[in-house]
DNA sequence: CCATCTTTGTGCACGCGTTCACAAAGACAT
DNA sequence: ATGTCTTTGTGAACGCGTGCACAAAGATGG
């Protein structure tokens, strides 16, 4: 999950969840591939199996964008497509600059997914002077000297922060001073932006975090079933000489 | 959000909420910052506005793990370092393999964060011939045909799937097959995987898609707002001739 | 030892999101 | 035209997550 918005708590936009909202690009990528084989309808039971979600949830969400399905058939892949795309915005060019031309942001500049829907790197901004000039993925390097003028001569409102954590505050605000009011930040840190202005952020160490801790649990409760005993608590750490609950510290509290 | 766990109903695990563990290595990430700056306790109201939640949330949040804090004084830095680290499952070493090598497998290689938090890189595989034995991040490439021995030797749980989606499926299956129980997937596709294989997804372009949204939706509430009408209908597509709802499609319904 | 002040931990209420289950709608065959 | 069958769209119930607000706990000072 991305959270990190400016909390819109009225004016839920046009009545459209947020959680449908993040599911929109899901079903999108399935029927571009429906379309892609020529499919020209699909159920929401098929359609659900291919985006990983049930089919009731997919039904409701379709259900606030319109009826745009036919009872007894489906849905019209073409035309769901179209709805779709011109709901999340997508029927329009965006143009985005990159910050950061390190690992992730030659990668990002690099991958597909973003031509495809719409998205149209404009930019690539390095701090680096030795980056400058240097073309990655066909574009060549900025310096970030000019990133005010490229945000405003491209008309730019979407930016991406693929810096190291200590800089992406400062690039962040001078985004926005120049006109950026969406954020996506790939920098482990919690930027704070103006009212109005989006962010949503990627951190790759995040999800890996929290697979970590199912994998530690499930290990955990096998463990336990084959000792035929207690939840999960013992077997878990690596030391096990600890409390009932596995509580004591390494560095113990004042 | 990256969602797409076997969808685990009953033991929610130690009674510990799925919303609280995506939030943990949030903390983690705060508390880690405050303990190389040698502060010794924080409140919860300053370690929320640090990790971008607000302070009730945090409170109960740690009130699953325990009652590790001080009325009065705050929470002790280290302490809590340790505890959260604990229950994620970063006091162990999580040895990991990041399959598909290409531009945005590299940047995950040389990516610091895993190393920092109990993320070993194990091994880099890719299918491509040429590709091994080249060191990436200084590990070399291995190729995929020893993918299973790889894992097996390594005793690794958790994989990084960084393939095209054509591949991701394949990669997966061999994967689980080899003992994996865990899976990042980057592959902008659904994986199915059997009971009791977690799989976590990040996709770069969904995220951007949720961002175009909301820049519309912005974009259209202020020429609506500038025009003293209605909430947000026109202005939004670029094609003004539309239905009182924008409702007509670039290809008819059958 | 007592009073005051700070900050945690949590009971409670509310709202969002999910799921079930079914009526309504339409396709299709006869 | 009528009946059957499929599939949508949605009302309603439920559960999870969030945020408020406050009592309990402990520190600190006199």
């Amino acid at each position: 999950m991305a959270t990190g918005r400016t909390h819109r708590p009225a004016t839920r936009s046009r009545g459209i969840p947020e959680a449908t909202v993040a599911r929109l690009p899901l079903y999108l990528r399935a029927l571009t591939a429906l379309s892609e084989r020529s499919v020209p309808t699909v159920s929401s039971e098929e359609l659900a199996a291919a985006a990983g979600v049930n089919s009731a949830k997919l039904r409701k969400d379709f259900s606030y964008l319109g009826s745009y399905g036919t009872r007894g058939v489906g849905y019209d892949v073409e035309y769901l497509v179209y709805q779709i795309s011109r709901e999340l915005g997508l029927t329009q060019d965006w143009p985005v600059v990159i910050v950061g031309i390190g690992n992730l942001g030659a990668a990002l500049a690099n991958y597909g997914g973003f031509a495809s829907r719409g998205f149209r790197v404009a930019a690539l901004i390095d701090a680096d002077p030795a980056m400058a000039g240097k073309p990655v993925a066909g574009i060549p390097v900025q310096h970030s000297d000019d990133l005010e003028k490229i945000i405003q001569d491209n008309g730019v409102s979407i930016g991406v922060i693929a810096t190291p954590a200590g800089a992406a505050q400062a690039v962040c605000d001078r985004l926005v001073a120049a006109g950026v009011t969406s954020i996506l930040n790939f920098a482990p840190t919690v930027l704070s932006v103006p009212d109005g202005v989006d962010v949503r952020k990627v951190d790759l160490s995040i999800e890996l975090q929290i697979l970590a801790f199912h994998e530690q649990r499930k290990a955990g409760e096998e463990a336990a079933a084959a000792d035929g005993g207690v939840p999960a608590a013992a077997a878990r750490g690596e030391s096990a000489d600890q409390g009932p609950d596995g509580d004591m510290p390494a560095v113990m509290p004042a």
